[in-house]
DNA sequence: CGAGTACACCTAACGGTGTTAGGCAAACCG
DNA sequence: CGGTTTGCCTAACACCGTTAGGTGTACTCG
């Protein structure tokens, strides 16, 4: 039986945690402050150290959080068994995570916040995600490093551009199926 | 004749971008302070404000020249009469551009700086960029704004993946062939 | 050529940041 | 009940971008 002490400390962490996610949406990833962290959760800066050694590894469980997202919701996904079909479900469920939440996106993928580089443990996370998506792209029949990297791009290209030039519209994700059956007819035409 | 003094001023101007920039270059584009900037050129930080209203001010002048950098780089590339041949080079051309210097690529394309947003001024040579790369890809027979917003993601997603997961690699750079070999026959094959 | 002005640069300081040190009271454990 | 651990505090440090105000030098003009 878990520590009714620890349950709690894990309780508040994951307090400061939503707060820091809120202001981040509010105010931008790298907008906030930890004296506004603390004011959100009725502490004071300081006391932030007993949950988090440093800023960083507040951001470092934000990058963790945002991978086991993008995780679950993947595998929750329905799985059409056309391959075309699974490709195409699998593209706009990423687009669509990453403009669901545009900060969580830069934390994932972009380089964006100055100093930080994920702990190997929360890298472990994002590397199962593209684990997962190398499996999906096998069963539709792209196979090769290439292609997969050639996908990631694609797939990245696409929601950077929506994120950063038209966070409100529809202007690239309208192009998420297109870019799909693009990518498909050159992968699967050419399967070595 | 410009005055003497005005000249002096442009040239010290030059000489703190300068400064920015490397200091951009050796600890990231944010990783820098307007306190090191002035050493570096042999002053104290408010003594910048005597050439630029702010640090956001020093962004906007490099996001300009940055632009600037891009416009005359496309300009003085050769051009091949053979449209794939001209899509392959202008694309290649712009990936190393943005591999060559990952922050200048992340102050011009992502928006990795807290609080900037570019001025109109420097905007509209960040458009003109833009409106040069819609004139080769119509001469290459790509005129759809639907293509070329494929064609935008496409590549500035093969520049984010090599400058934020190989920045000393070619993994993406190697793709950019065959990911414009892609790009055309499924936009020429379907014209309109 | 001397007086007046504009300019380049300075120091001091303000409110903000992440972070450390040290203290005090409540909660837990033997 | 006594001792230890925990949770949170205040005070302070070094650094940040930025503003105010002062000083000497370089230029302009009568």
């Amino acid at each position: 039986m878990t520590d009714r002490r620890a349950r709690r400390h894990e309780a508040t962490r994951q307090e400061i945690l939503d707060a820091a996610w809120r202001l981040a949406r509010e105010r931008g990833l790298t907008g906030w402050s930890l004296r506004e962290v603390a004011t959100e959760v009725g502490m004071r800066a300081p006391s932030l150290y007993g949950y988090f050694g440093s800023k960083e590894a507040i951001y470092d469980a934000m990058f963790a959080e945002g991978s086991a997202q993008l995780l679950a919701r993947t595998d929750a996904m329905p799985r059409p068994a056309d391959p075309v079909d699974l490709l195409r479900a699998v593209a706009r469920e990423f687009v669509d995570f990453c403009v669901a939440d545009p900060p969580r996106y830069q934390l994932l993928f972009l380089r964006v916040v100055p100093g930080f580089v994920p702990s190997p443990a929360s890298y472990a996370l994002a590397e199962e995600v593209l684990e997962r998506l190398r499996g999906v792209l096998a069963a539709a029949g792209v196979t090769s490093e290439r292609a997969v990297d050639l996908w990631t791009a694609l797939v990245t290209g696409l929601a950077t551009q929506q994120v950063s030039n038209d966070p409100d519209g529809t202007r690239w994700t309208d192009l998420v199926d297109h870019a799909v059956d693009m990518f498909l007819a050159s992968e699967l035409a050419t399967p070595r």
